[in-house]
DNA sequence: ATATAATGCATTTTT
DNA sequence: TGCATTATAT
């Protein structure tokens, strides 16, 4: 029987201190590699095993499935029961998805809301600008729909920010906001940010509901704490009763513990805030601090270079990760003529390393900065038959014909759908064009219907042609039939009806484009993904209903009634809830719905030793949380990594250099850096200098097999001479920074006001005083030199 | 209504 | 440079 209290003994200090603190708010500063999952799971035990803490009491939130699916199965590795289904171990989306199935009604949302994706919100912006007849130039859908994300992410809504729109652009946001909401809220549907801001506002306008979930979630622990946006720290405030609006008189607020650590923020480009972290202590002033700096994954030589990199960030919590699995080989670094060489040297260590026995490919990872950067590398392991996986780019779900089926499956399960229905309509080619959905769509505004009942009331639509209307009314025949089909079936026998009945099928096997073979065998695989999920279905989601009634809010839950026997603690989630777990529960099409749209690509990143002998390539975004023994970061170059984009900004540099940070300590034993002098963007070569990164890491660990590039030895001008000899007068390149003084040829002295672009397009804004003022200049050609 | 040419655009992306 | 979306001709 396995006692935690011994199990307490393979943790540091530190580590059985944030397991076992109670009484307050607990912040865990975990750095890279701490054991933080450990703490956490081995916390959560230590409340059930302990201190009397029911599963059902218990909310544990992650950003990933997958990381809450390790939590899930790791808790229950430590318990003596498996008690661990009634807790709630899920994303912030999941938990905000079972709620709002759940109370969503208050806000006028039917329980089987449909959860648009970010290519769905995209579209329906892009419809509703169409609407407001914008110029597409002017105000891009693309560029509303982010802002729109960036909005709720802040719980701006669309009133407040109506009211203090000042600019064209921001009135016409704002008009563009509401109709979007609108849309959004007639089609039944929610985009992945109002999962979050809603829930924050149903628990804000109904106390009573957010007292129901305060009384029932006594412990609230959130994992990656630094990568929270603002709405999303409003909601974990909300679950544990926001500090000063907080009753006195009430009963005692949940207990908080969150974890993360600032230095691996990575997502500020995706709302998330640093300052969520940072100011924990002064968010909960009762909250007590742990740190956590003993690194169990890599040798030290890498973790110091790491901590010297990461040192070079202003305003943070100082921490030094350590290690005591010894100082380990020095980092090997590589200077490339070009990507494709560095591609090479890359294999020829992989094969090197293979040889020798030291390592498998499945051991390896390639990180770059952008997924660009992965051809090369795929194209060079392709030729030396290295096997390789690349973990992102075009995912299984966002394949246009996956899409086109999921599209008929939402509107089965809601009729009101509009942008998938839209996405329908024509497809596979029925005959139905622009010019009859454009009239479907006056007609429904007119009327003030929905589309889709304006559909189904075609021949009342003014001016649409006869030959439109009867493919409208063949098109709506079939959706009823589907529709009649489809409660009494499971999904995958849904989609196999959709797939024959709509001809979508018969049109890819008749094309003799060879693209449409795979795209018949992604629908074949797409219909086995619905068979694995029937079988494995344990139970809807956001639960048949009441899985937590009253009796979570009454004073003792009533005994399962043949529930899970042995667990009295379950009887809080299990009791009511009709034919759970037991008998296995029939799953919906809105359950299918939900798991695609919440659970993106379970498969994506693979596990340490699933990868069968393969190489795994990513971007260092997809690279947090996971590691291997060998890691390469390759295209170490400013301009490249850190990203040009993030050259001018102070803030956006640091979380390069975070990045940075991040992709260091994915590695356990072996650590190589490369960069290339001449790399092709675009079709036009660039010579980058090397990263500042590199720079940044201490001289003594790392050891260059190559450190200078034959071609452009440091001063890219002489490529760029002999490539266009005449171009170049004999000067000096100038080293620009903010507030050097410079002559110019022609204008004189000035002082740099700005420097952006790297190498070759380096450009310098340059401030000659009043009579001349601030110019522009491409620093490679322009005349000028430094003082 | 659809196949083709032309244009424009190009970090990162847990959900 | 290559892709994805839009304008154009049939």
């Amino acid at each position: 029987m396995p006692s935690l209290e011994l199990s307490l003994n393979d943790l540091n200090a530190p580590q059985r201190e944030a397991v076992t603190h109670s009484g307050s708010p607990l912040l865990i500063i975990a750095g890279a590699g701490s054991g933080k999952t450990r703490v956490l799971t081995y916390r959560i035990a230590h409340l059930l095993e302990q201190r009397g803490v029911r599963p059902g009491e218990i909310l544990a939130i992650t950003f990933t499935n997958k990381a809450a699916a390790e939590m899930k199965q790791r808790v229950e590795g430590l318990l003596s029961s498996r008690a661990a289904n009634a807790m709630w171990v899920m994303t912030f989306h999941s938990a905000c998805v079972r709620i709002l199935r759940r109370e969503g009604g208050r806000l006028g949302y039917p329980s089987s809301f449909t959860i648009y994706d970010s290519a769905d919100s995209k579209r329906l912006m892009q419809l509703v600008c169409k609407e407001m007849d914008l110029d597409p130039k002017r105000f891009p859908p693309k560029s509303f729909s982010a802002q729109v994300s960036n909005l709720k992410n802040e719980l701006v809504d669309y009133d407040t920010f109506g009211e203090n729109a000042q600019t064209e652009q921001e009135k016409k946001l704002a008009e563009a906001y509401t109709l979007y909401q609108r849309r959004l809220h007639e089609a039944g549907a929610m985009d992945f940010d109002d999962l979050i801001m809603l829930t924050v506002n149903l628990l804000e306008m109904f106390p009573d509901v957010a007292e129901y979930y305060r009384r029932r979630f006594r412990h609230v622990l959130v994992d990656e704490y630094q990568d929270t946006n603002h709405a999303q720290y409003r909601l974990v405030r909300l679950l544990v009763g926001g500090g000063r609006d907080a009753d006195p008189d009430a009963f005692p607020p949940p207990e908080l513990c969150v974890v993360g650590d600032a230095d691996q923020s990575i997502y500020a480009f995706r709302g998330a805030t640093i300052r969520n972290i940072l100011e924990f202590e002064a968010d909960y002033p009762e909250a007590r601090t742990i740190l956590l700096e003993q690194n169990y994954r890599s040798t030290q030589n890498i973790l110091n270079a790491a901590n010297a990199v990461i040192q070079r960030n202003p305003d943070r919590r100082e921490k030094k990760l350590w290690s005591d699995q010894g100082i380990g080989p020095k980092i090997t670094g590589y200077v490339a003529d070009n990507e494709h060489d560095e591609a090479a040297f890359v294999v020829g260590e992989i094969d090197k390393l293979h040889d020798e026995g030291e390592f498998t490919p499945s051991q390896v990872a390639v990180f770059y900065r952008t997924n660009a950067q992965s051809r090369v590398f795929e194209d060079v392991f392709i030729r030396t038959g290295l096997p390789y996986k690349i973990v992102g780019g075009v995912r299984f779900y966002e394949r246009r014909e996956i899409r086109d089926i999921l599209a008929y499956l939402r509107v089965l399960a809601n009729p009101e759908d509009t942008v998938s229905l839209r996405r329908i309509l024509n497809v596979p080619k029925r005959g139905i064009g622009d010019r009859a959905e454009e009239s479907i769509e006056l007609f429904a505004a007119r009327e003030r219907i929905s589309f889709a009942q304006a559909l189904r009331r075609a021949q009342d639509a003014p001016g649409i042609a006869t030959r439109s209307l009867k493919a409208i009314r063949e098109f709506t025949a079939l959706l009823e039939e589907l529709e009649e089909l489809a409660p009494s079936s499971t999904p995958s026998e849904v989609i196999e009806a959709v797939l024959q009945r709509t001809g979508y099928l018969s049109e890819l096997a008749n094309s003799k484009d060879i693209q449409d073979e795979s795209r018949v065998e992604n629908l074949e695989e797409f219909v086995d993904v619905a068979r694995e999920f029937e079988n494995t279905f344990s139970g809807p989601l956001y639960g048949g209903e009441e899985e937590d009634g009253e009796a979570a809010l009454g004073a003792e839950p009533a005994e399962g009634a043949g529930g899970t026997a042995g667990d009295a603690d379950a009887a809080a989630e299990s009791a009511e809830t009709e034919g759970e777990a037991a008998e296995p529960a029939e799953p919906t099409l809105v359950d299918f719905l939900e798991q695609i749209a919440l659970v993106a690509d379970t498969d994506q990143i693979p596990d340490a030793d699933d990868t069968g002998g393969v190489v795994t390539l990513m971007t260092l975004h997809s690279a947090k949380g996971l590691e291997f023994p060998v890691v390469f970061l390759t295209g170490m170059e400013d301009g490249v990594f850190p990203h040009m984009r993030t050259l001018g900004e102070k803030a956006e540099l640091e979380e390069e250099r975070r990045l940075a940070y991040v992709g260091i300590t994915r590695a356990r034993q072996r650590l190589y850096i490369s960069r290339s002098a001449v790399r092709s963007a675009w079709g036009t070569p660039s010579y980058n200098p090397a990263s500042r990164f590199l720079d940044e890491v201490p001289k003594d660990l790392v050891e260059w097999r190559r450190a200078e590039s034959a071609i452009a030895p440091s001063r890219p001008k002489f490529a760029a001479q002999s490539r266009k000899p005449s171009s170049r007068p004999t000067r000096e390149v100038p080293t620009l920074e903010v507030g050097d003084k410079v002559t110019h040829d022609s204008f004189g002295m000035g002082t740099v006001q700005l420097v952006d672009g790297v190498g070759d397009r380096t450009k310098a804004r340059i401030d000659f005083g009043a009579d001349i003022g601030e110019k522009d200049f491409l620093v490679k050609f322009a005349p000028i030199e430094k003082l």
